[in-house]
DNA sequence: TTTTCATATGCTAATATGGGCAAATGAGAA
DNA sequence: TTCTCATTTGCCCATATTAGCATATGAAAA
């Protein structure tokens, strides 16, 4: 049983369910600093968080030049099919925000460059804006 | 995502995925020491567990003469529909012993009376027996 | 009532986990 | 090569979790 209690227990931390859902119900392959970004939370910590999901298996990585991209895995059995469908049963609503954020942040994108997060005036001025 | 989080937190012990699984595949009530018995575990940590599971809504009890039964509680939700199927997906190989221990403990039913588990010889003979 | 039985709960010590900072990679740019 | 940037990792501390024991409930039997 080891392994499916080592799924629940990556999806059993706030930070990490989100970090999971978002790339889940967004669909597409994010930057680290994109992800941290959308979540409000600090870089090193979304890295780590998206080491654990890929160490379980959940999702899967691609280095393009200094960036990593990070995207979910295709599930690969019917454990992993029921698990990504009771996820995406999540409502919507509970990462609106999360989700605009992450949609506007990568409009941002310039030449796979990053627009660093947290501290950057222009990346705080979008973001003030969306509830 | 805090009941979200919470039902993937009480699935990500071993022993308490166990207790979920082996209701959820065996489908019926079962009393505390014969989950106990069938899990080969301390009455009272499987007490534990089931109110652990009962306070997130993933099983129900009812309480006949001295003795409780649990059961998996309906899924009323697409989530934990899909959460239930992905958890049928595990295979049964991982949890045979215990789902045959069950079954001989069931058996032992005596006027809804239990007959108590780890230290009555009767029931280690016949545990003994189950590979 | 008192006793017995099945289950539940309170307590404590050992262990595990999570967050934040600082420093380390690793890859491209200069 | 040296510098810069995005990400990762190591470390420490505070907090949370767990198992096991002892005790408490709650319901029926005596």
């Amino acid at each position: 049983m080891e392994r499916y209690e080592r799924i629940f227990k990556v999806l059993s931390d706030d930070k990490r369910l989100k970090v999971f859902t978002l790339l889940l119900k967004m669909g597409k392959e994010y930057y680290v600093c994109e992800i941290a970004d959308a979540l409000e939370e600090s870089h090193y910590n979304i890295s780590k968080y998206l080491n654990e999901l890929k160490r379980e298996g959940l999702v899967k990585e691609k280095r393009i030049g200094r960036g990593v991209l990070y995207s979910v895995k295709e599930a690969e059995d019917e454990f992993m099919k029921y698990l990504h469908n009771a996820i995406l049963s999540i409502p919507d609503t509970l990462l609106s925000r999360n989700m605009e954020l992450l949609k506007l942040r990568v409009s941002l994108r310039q030449e796979n460059k990053c627009v660093i997060g947290v501290n950057d005036p222009r990346w705080l001025e979008i973001a003030k804006e969306v509830k």
